[in-house]
DNA sequence: ACAGATAATATGTGCATACATAATCATATT
DNA sequence: AATATGATTATGTATGCACATATTATCTGT
């Protein structure tokens, strides 16, 4: 009874297929909740919930009063798992450690403040460690903590507990801004990566805060030949 | 009266509220759905709506019979909105357009088959384009169709109707494989992207197939400093 | 003590109903 | 013709109820 049409999966997967053999093109407007309900005998509940899923997932779009019609352009959604990184080591099969570089507060750059909306020159912590796979550079990790939110986090040793996973266990609810990009490295970065300087790596720039302030800004610098997969 | 705790938004908030604030500490039994609903005040259908909705998001492990509990490792989940390329190029606010570098039918390399499950020199069609912002180059797209899937590709002139509308508006359900990577550009593709040879480049290539067979597998090179963006 | 049957229970889902809300349409007013 | 007003309607959500399903706990016989 999995896949009935008086099943909302079922009748989830009897729209999605008029949809995608084009029964309904782009654009057009879809009979009711009322009417659909109707012709495959379920409750009007039934259809509401089978369409609002795909209505998340960009399919259609909804309006109360004008009706539901299939999306013009379904950009398509894509899920990334962003997983801790030594789980992402582990699940490559590698073993994963790690080593401190640096643990020091220190006036942030600009590049930091700006960011993270905060005035120029404050002090915040900064930690550089480097990430291992089998004992190969995987990535390295270029943090910057702001102390005025996480006044603890100055009397952690980072050698022991990765910023990131002391992070997930001591600050509550965050959210955050991920931006991907490339760019060549410079010597330093070339060196503890064991690439050659200027060759290009994926970054990936996170900004975190809470509620009411921004808490970390970090920068993962993969080695090269890095690549995030994901299925659609 | 959108954040009442009667609605499922406000029960949702409140539960948030407290696994973000460890009242609930990972691994934790949560109360009933019964139980809270008589907390709250409200039905068992309104106090299930929003668990299911933070177990759908990772934050919560729920089984029947054994009950609810907050995640203990709540892997952040990104949702990546992926564009057509006009649609992107149009929401910086400059105008887009592109032109069809090539269209020919060629046996595809190697890398290109293999990935595709294709015997190798498989004859696919092959497409490239750039893509412009503003009448600078925006980014090149290397395209192979598969023609088994495709009869009438052949016919379409992309110089007119972009491959990927095109796939769009003609191509049923589909799913693919996405991954992001960097790459140094050669002096090929640095000089469509009026990028230097060697400088590094945000890279996404995507693989499609419906039920049966693959689509097409395409590149899409970003000249130099483009950033994808998302928030958590 | 153990395996297998049986009961208990929390979540998962469907339904009928009711009312809320937002968009649209039709009508009346200036 | 432009604008305000109210009716209409499709979706959004809450509720009480019923039953399905997966899992755990308990009982039973050997």
């Amino acid at each position: 009874m999995n896949q009935d049409v008086n099943s909302w999966r079922g009748v989830q997967a009897e729209l999605l297929r008029r949809i995608n053999e084009r029964e309904w093109v782009p654009g057009s407007l879809l009979p009711t909740e009322a009417e659909l309900a109707g012709e495959f005998g379920c409750a009007r509940t039934t259809v509401n919930r089978a369409m609002r899923e795909l209505a998340e997932a960009g399919l259609l779009d909804r309006k109360r009063r004008a009706g539901t019609r299939v999306a013009l352009h379904p950009t398509s959604r894509v899920v990334l798992d962003i997983p801790i990184i030594r789980q992402e080591v582990e699940q490559r099969g590698a073993r994963w450690h790690h080593a401190l570089l640096e643990q020091r507060t220190e006036p942030a750059p600009t590049s930091v403040t700006s960011r993270m909306d905060l005035s120029a020159g404050t002090k915040m912590l900064h930690v550089r460690s480097l990430h291992f796979a089998d004992n190969h550079p995987f990535l390295l990790e270029d943090r910057w903590l702001n102390l005025a939110a996480l006044a603890d986090a100055e009397t952690v040793d980072f050698g022991k507990v990765t910023s990131n996973e002391w992070l997930i266990q001591n600050v509550p609810y965050t959210t955050g801004d991920i931006s991907f990009s490339a760019i060549s490295t410079d010597a330093d970065t070339a060196s503890l990566l064991e690439a050659q300087e200027g060759e290009a790596v994926f970054v990936v720039d996170r900004l975190t805060w809470n509620e009411r302030e921004p808490i970390t800004s970090v920068r993962l610098t993969y080695a090269p030949g890095y690549r995030l997969n994901t299925r659609v």
